[in-house]
Order: structure tokens, then C-alpha cells, then sequence
DNA sequence: GTCTATATGGCGATAGAC
DNA sequence: GTCTATCGCCATATAGAC
């Protein structure tokens, strides 16, 4: 088993949930059966190990939408498959989700710009061009393909505060529940813009 | 000057930015130009002070949405309003709006009950009542309320990427430009939900 | 590549004077 | 109510043996 990779994948799970200044080297170390030392012989720093770790973090990601984008669908199918892949990513990895969080919230310039155009563009644009079929319209595209990807981080993001408001059930943090009530929701909204 | 407040306004601005691990308690002495012993003198651990800063956060805005449910108003003047006002508190305040994205992170079960019933049930339960109103139906109402704040909350917390993604303008951040284009998009979906 | 040992400094929290 | 001084511990990072 390759140590380098062991000791990313720990860190991703180890920082995503308590943040960078929450872990210690030792506590890494300590989860990886390693002396701290042993940890820096493969990265010079803290601050480098994290940013490995965010990078790791991503990357196993960036496939999962391939299949989304295929061309013998409509746009509708599109939007509807990109929603579906998305509530399922953030749902079944919590870690991936957190770290996406976390770095939001430290809004680093520098690495905001990393992630938009080496993770994110692709599918953005993507999506971009799928909400302008269905509009007809190129205008607000950015806003409405910013939305549809707000709106499903942010209902998995707000379940643990949700789950204690009125008219919870459980079955709304199904991804199959999100996703289809996500496009009941949007995909009028978006016909409308064109007219 | 009253030190207690002073402490915990100041708590609550470097806690929102740097999170608990990231703030010392001499960072913290240094900003309110005091002694960590004084600190201590007001709070008895670190612990407390970091709840006290989060619920001063919290009750800080409890009085905002106090004009949204008026009676004299329509159902679709109410939502438009609510939005509007959650769209502005966001960008506003922005300790707020951190302390609120890492509560979230944290999601501490016993901290997120007290604030799902203390802080955020009130105005939930009315937003649901406009949602059923609008819709004709109480179906999915607890599910459609939560896509209402999903929706701005993410498309706020998300400007520091994606003002790095194709279409972006400076505009797209505005409280009005938000408001609108968010009731654009939800309004005509929640209509569809009776049908 | 992994270890033990250690340097150096910051951490939360307390004691006790004024 | 605020201070200085300090305790005991844990942090990042390095040195040097195997």
C-alpha cells in the first residue's frame, strides 16, 4: 500500500471534519500507525500536506461526471442527470463535501481561482449550456446554472439544522426525493426566463 | 463601554473568520486590549465564550425579519420580502453568515436543536404557511421552504468562486439582482406544486 | 523510510498582587 | 476588574541513528 496516498486519504477525512487548525500532525500521524516524523518525510509541512489533501480530495471526484454530458439526451435529461449525480456526490461523500465547505469558508483567493478552472469550469460550463436549451434564452445562465448547484449543496448542507424544523420526514434526505423535487422546483422557473 | 459585550462582539467577529481552533485566547486578549486573565474574569473557559459569541451572533438578528410577516401583505409580497431580507442579512453580516456556515459544519446535534427551535422555527413556520398559500397545498411544504433559504444562503456563500466562473458579473451580487432572480425561479415552481 | 529524542514556542487556564 | 507571572501540556518541525 502506497504510505503517500494512505496518509492523503487519511487527511482528507481528518481535516474535512475538524478543519485544519483541529488537527495536529500527531493526531495524523497517530491515525496512519506512523511516527509524526515518518509524516514529514513526504511533506515538507502542514500547510503543504493540507493542500495535498484538498487536491486529493477533488481529483477523486472529478469523474464522476463524465456520463452526465452525453449527447443522445435532451437537455432536460441533462439537467436532470447533473442534479441526480450531484445530490448523490455530496451525499455519499461527506468528506468531499465538508472540504468543499471548509475552503469556501476560507475563501482564499488564489486557490478559489484553482478550483474554477481546474475543477469546475468544465462541468459549469456544461451546465451553463444545458440551461440555455431549456430557456432559450443566453441571459442569467450563469445565475441559474449557480442555482441549481446552490440549491443542492445547501439542502444537504442544512440537514442537520432541518431535521429539527417542522414537517421533517426522513424520506427528504433521500438524494432520489432531492433530486426530483429540485427540478419540479427549478425547471419551470428556468422555461419562464426565455419568455 | 461595557467589556462583557465588548469581548463577545470581538469573539464573534475572529471566531467567524478563523473558527474556534484558529483563535487563541491571547489573540482574542490582544483585540480587546486586555490581559487573557481579564477575559477569563467575564467567561470561565474557552468553551462558553465561544457559545456566548454564537448566541450573541444569533440574537443580533432575531429582530430582522420582524416586518417580513405582516398581515396586510399577499402571500407572494410576503415570500418576495422574506428573500429579499434573508438576501441582505447574508451580505451584510458577513460573522453572521460564517458563524452560521460553521455551526453547520460542526453540526453538534444538542447546538443545532436549540437552534432549530430558539432561533430559526418561528420564521420557518411562517414561511411555510406563505409557501401552502401559494402553492394550494401543504404537500412538500417543509421541503419548499428549505429550497427557499437553500437557495440564497448557497448563492451567497458560493460568490467566492464563482466570481472566478464563466458568465460571472458584478451585478450577479447584488442583494436586488438576487431577490429577483431567486423569486424568478421559485415562484412559478412552488404555483406547480398544487397542481 | 521509519524511528526516538528533542528544540522551540504557543496553548488554555490559574495564582495572587493591586 | 485588571494585571504579571507561571504551570503543565501540546503544537510544528528537526537531528541523527538504524
Amino acid at each position: 500500500m502506497d504510505s503517500k496516498e494512505h496518509i492523503l486519504q487519511t487527511a482528507v477525512s481528518l481535516f474535512s471534519r475538524q478543519g485544519f487548525d483541529g488537527v495536529s500532525m500527531r493526531d495524523l500521524a497517530k491515525s496512519v500507525n506512523m511516527s509524526t516524523s515518518a509524516v514529514y518525510h513526504y511533506f515538507p509541512n502542514k500547510q503543504t500536506l493540507y493542500l495535498s489533501a484538498v487536491h486529493f480530495a477533488f481529483a477523486k471526484q472529478a469523474s464522476a461526471f463524465e456520463e452526465v454530458w452525453q449527447c443522445d439526451q435532451s437537455a432536460e435529461q441533462k439537467l436532470n442527470k447533473f442534479v441526480s449525480c450531484l445530490a448523490r456526490v455530496l451525499t455519499e461523500d461527506v468528506d468531499f463535501r465538508r472540504i468543499m465547505q471548509r475552503e469556501l469558508l476560507d475563501a482564499d483567493d488564489e486557490r478559489m481561482q484553482l478550483l474554477a478552472h481546474n475543477v469546475f469550469q468544465e462541468q459549469f460550463s456544461q451546465l451553463m449550456i444545458v440551461v440555455e436549451q431549456i430557456s432559450g434564452t443566453q441571459q442569467h445562465a450563469h445565475f441559474t446554472a449557480l442555482s441549481v448547484i446552490a440549491l443542492v449543496c445547501d439542502i444537504i448542507q442544512m440537514q442537520p439544522l432541518s431535521r429539527h424544523l417542522p414537517g421533517w420526514q426522513a424520506e427528504h434526505e433521500t438524494v432520489e426525493y432531492i433530486a426530483e423535487h429540485v427540478l419540479d422546483l427549478l425547471i419551470s422557473g428556468i422555461k419562464i426566463q426565455g419568455k
